[in-house]
DNA sequence: TGTAGCATGTAAGCCGTTACATGATTGA
DNA sequence: TCAATCATGTAACGGCTTACATGCTACA
């Protein structure tokens, strides 16, 4: 018997494999899971809001793909999630099978420099000055995700995502310093 | 008097930005804009679909950021829109005005990775190397937009853009290579 | 003359957000 | 004991897509 495709969406599978890489033995709940996306997911998908996860939480449970308990706190019930031998098969399967799209990207800042004829240079340094001030952020907030990894032969793959994503933040701040120095009037 | 801000979404400046870059001299149809989309903004934006690209002219000319002008052909009319004095204003108070959201990314490549554990090394290699085919077309694509740009003062900043997009896929490649050494079993 | 591609829209629906309601916990 | 924070959800809504309807044009 095999498990075949669900037809969830990729934030759907994202928070799957969140809870994949906690393995069958741990369990979360959707406001731990929601901080495990800020920390990691955000980086190279979306960190989707508190009340999408626990929509889509209560939708895999529903499918089978993860587990849920319920816990009793004083008067309120809350449930703690984790993910399901079919639940990794579904993963697997998507993993495996489909063809994994282009990155969609929107960059703001990229979008306004297009426009630059129409606005004064030194608005525009400005713009591409905040966002190499975002980037250096974004960039340290990403280097102390990657030392928590470490070099564990367990957190291989998240390791090489976090490289991914610091080798990418260095070289857009290369890309724009280049740019600065082409606007008018450098 | 001053246009203040009209509360548009970001893709609503985007195509009112492309329309910009055709003047106000020149007027573009629906199925134009949608043209210019897909050669330019969906390299660091998305081009909307057809569908939304008529929504969305249809409500820029209902706030009067852009004119459209009726044209009949046989039994069906149709409109070619232009950008207006007003749409100018709105468009540069935009870009002034409103700081520039950190770009958001959505990489199902990189997604696909994080859970490398689940799948056998063979795959992800598969996987990295069909990113690094999709990466090798679209810069293709990319520079053959640059070429048209060419050198000239008046596309400085759509040529600025695609170059940014250049070196980003440029550096796209250097690192999904470096990543698939990293791959067990190299 | 009929079919494939060009072109213009409308309708239905999904994904995900913000706003809102509510309860539990901690510490000033 | 009150405010701030942690935590769990539901409701309303927006942006955008796919599916659908329709007409025009070129050419085999």
């Amino acid at each position: 018997m095999t498990v075949v495709s669900q037809d969830l969406s990729t934030t759907s599978y994202a928070l799957l494999g969140l809870l994949a890489l906690d393995g069958t033995s741990s369990s979360l709940t959707g406001y731990e899971l929601k901080q495990r996306a800020d920390r990691t997911l955000r980086f190279y998908w979306v960190s989707p809001a508190m009340s999408q996860v626990y929509t889509e939480l209560d939708r895999l449970a529903r499918s089978g793909l993860v587990s849920a308990t319920a816990e009793q706190t004083g008067r309120r019930t809350s449930q703690r999630y984790q993910i399901t031998g079919t639940g990794i098969e579904v993963l697997q399967s998507w993993l495996n099978s489909s063809a994994a799209d282009f990155p969609i990207l929107k960059h703001p800042t990229a979008l306004r420099l297009l426009m630059g004829a129409l606005v004064a240079p030194d608005r525009l340094r400005r713009l591409l000055q905040d966002y190499l001030d975002q980037l250096a952020e974004r960039r340290t907030d990403l280097a102390s995700v990657r030392t928590m990894l470490g070099d564990e032969e367990s957190l291989r793959y998240p390791a090489m995502v976090a490289d991914w994503g610091l080798g990418y933040y260095d070289s857009e701040a290369g890309i724009v310093r280049e740019l600065m120095e082409r606007l008018p009037g450098y």
